[in-house]
Order: C-alpha cells, then structure tokens, then sequence
DNA sequence: AGCGTGACGAGTA
DNA sequence: ATACTCGCCACGC
C-alpha cells in the first residue's frame, strides 16, 4: 500500500528515530546535530536541526546542540539550568563581555552513542 | 522550475 | 574572537 497521510499523532520516521537517540544522551552529555545524523547514518545536521525544532519538545532537546556549543537562541537560561543540574561541563566565557552566557565544552560533553545497551541503527 | 531560509558544519580570512 | 563562504538537505513561496 502506497504511503498515505500519516495520522496526526504519528511522527515521521526519520524523525522517531532522531527523537529516540536524543533519548539515549546520558544526562551531563551532549550530541551535536551532526553526531546524531552520524550516528543515523541518515540526513544531515540540518534535517536533525528540522525535526529538534518540529519535534524536539518531548525529549532533552537541551542535550541536542550545535557543534560550536552555543546555546539554543530563546532557551538559553532553560538549558543552563539544565546543564548545571546534570553536571555538563561548560567553558565559562571570558569576563570580557557581560551578558556572556557560557557555552557548552562540546569536547568534554560529547557523547560518542556508544554504551551498555546501545545499538546503532 | 528557481530562490530564500533554517534549532548545521567546516574552512578560511 | 568575528565575518564570510561553501556544502548540505528539506520546506515553503
């Protein structure tokens, strides 16, 4: 049978997928747009970026990141409050401007996909 | 069809 | 550190 509309409370496949390695981040880790389309083999980081920002509300999206470790432009306190509570190691900006909030040491943070239990796609 | 835009990324200046 | 370019891919106009 041919590929109809899709129930309304259904998700596009590709996009379950996505959602559902966000929901493998360990908390105080993070995966950037590109990691996850890696990891998929699947996309690009800019199609990962669609679905966080279609979709991204039911999951930790604050564990979805740019590479460069800016945080996400609106949510920035609400993901660092979320990032002080787990742990998730930060590169404090130079004092030399104010209103300079930290960004995520995506070095440290990053997590790989790899653990006990973890499957690639 | 083209063209701009975006929760991107890497490279270069 | 910032600014700009190019590659990438899906959408909407």
């Amino acid at each position: 049978m041919s590929e109809q509309s899709l129930p309304a409370d259904a998700l596009p496949e590709y996009a379950e997928r996505v959602l559902d390695v966000a929901e493998l981040i360990p908390p105080g880790r993070v995966m950037t747009y590109g990691d996850i389309a890696e990891w998929l083999e699947q996309g690009g980081p800019r199609q990962v970026g669609r679905v966080m920002a279609l979709y991204g509300g039911a999951v930790p999206w604050w564990r979805v990141i740019r590479a460069d470790g800016v945080l996400l432009p609106g949510h920035e306190l609400e993901a660092l409050g979320h990032y002080r509570a787990e742990g998730t190691p930060l590169r404090e900006a130079g004092r030399a401007a104010e209103g300079h909030l930290p960004r995520v040491d995506v070095r440290r943070a990053r997590w790989d996909g790899t653990g006990p239990g973890i499957r690639p796609a």
